[in-house]
DNA sequence: CCCCTACCTGAGAACCCGCTGAACCGGACG
DNA sequence: CGTCCGGTTCAGCGGGTTCTCAGGTAGGGG
């Protein structure tokens, strides 16, 4: 039973490693987000331990990179109780479960054996950005507590355009993506989709997720508008 | 396992290569900055390992011309504890590890396999000069913490410069890339473009980022301006 | 000190891109 | 068979972007 944990203080992270490997799991420790981010890419764990403040990156922007990169390592937050962020965003935010500072060490390996029991299918099927939010295994789109209904081009667009929020995406990627790579009928077909997405997602509630990049292509703002 | 090590104090250098020659590592040793600079450039090593104070030209300098050169290697600096300079504009500048002189022998072995391990750094997404800041992915471009907006045609010249950043650019060179290898139309074209930029970059702040060099080109100032 | 060249600057014209409403098409369904 | 709905195409419009041009300014050599 493999673990990360990425926890930069050293004296909690060290007491940590030792208890987990008298329990039987083989441990790796990393100090910063980075390169827990990069431990987690390239080792296959059963669950990754993963502290909110973290020097470099925030525990927060690593499972989001991770979920970004395809790696569905079940994850286990470690929240702060007095920090700025609650557990509400942590589970948003791709961690699969999550626990307070301070934790017992006993309620921690019990986690931990409940994650990797579940395995990797814990794999979170929800892209969110703001209050906006895409559940691909369920075809649903959300804005605040609105369901929003969506025709299957629709949703592979704003999927897509979820996918890699905060990006800017190309009319081309666009196409070769959401409709076909030897699609080649007119690039005005975006711009038509992009309209209907505005129509529901943005102008009923005067938001703008959507931003075009005249010249680039489009970008999904990353905070949902 | 390659090794470059640049490093002008001949004692030194000596004894850390043979000791890393023992460590089953290939050291090439360098003696100053320009030398390193070529043998980082032209052939293929896992790590390179720069002092900070070197004759020619400074381990900064070396960074980061690599990296404008667009060479990824893994480069760990060394930096006198006492220096002018501290850890933080070492990694700044491109380093991907620091070590404060003296070192531990077994550290720096350490170190140096960790960064081979982790092979040539993702290249970064980034491209930043002082608070001037150009992310080509996500088409934005930060001065501060503002976020300016520009045109297709804005971006692609700064973005060029910025690749170029510290170097005097011609505007022949300028119109290949930005505009077209064949574009036939007037060069004044460059001028007013960099006028554009200087108006959104520079002028609210009172700034200079963008130097002319009569009868040359231009330079964007690495510092940014 | 003058002149020539390189560069700067403001304004305006041409163009292209994206937006939009509407029409067309084909399949599903009653 | 008619209607509805999703997908696609089309053409006009509006405005930002790109580029040209002409005149002004500053630097450098003779």
């Amino acid at each position: 039973m493999r673990i990360l944990l990425v926890e930069d203080e050293v004296a909690l992270a060290e007491m940590v490693r030792e208890g987990l490997t008298g329990e039987g799991f083989a441990v790796d420790v990393m100090h910063n987000g980075p390169d827990g981010l990069w431990a987690a890419t390239e080792h296959p764990y059963d669950v990754v331990v993963l502290d909110i403040m973290l020097p470099g990156m925030s525990g927060y922007e690593v499972s989001r990179q991770l979920r970004a990169r395809e790696v569905w390592t079940p994850i286990l937050m470690l929240t702060a109780k007095d920090g700025d962020y609650d557990q509400a965003d942590a589970l948003d935010l791709g961690a699969d479960d999550y626990l307070t500072k301070p934790f017992s060490f006993v309620v921690l390996v019990a986690r931990l054996r409940a994650l990797a029991r579940r395995g990797a299918p814990a794999r979170p099927t929800v892209l969110s950005a703001g209050d906006l939010s895409v559940d691909p295994a369920r075809r649903r789109v959300t804005r605040g507590d609105d369901e929003i209904s969506v025709t299957s081009r629709e949703f592979a667009l704003l999927e897509f355009l979820m996918r890699h929020r905060g990006d800017v995406v190309s009319k081309t990627a666009i196409i070769e993506n959401v409709w076909d790579m030897n699609f080649d009928g007119d690039h005005n077909i975006v711009e038509v989709y992009v309209r209907y997405l505005r129509r529901k997602i943005d102008l009923p509630y005067g938001r703008a997720a959507i931003e075009t990049v005249r010249g680039s292509g489009y970008r999904l703002a990353a905070d949902g508008g």
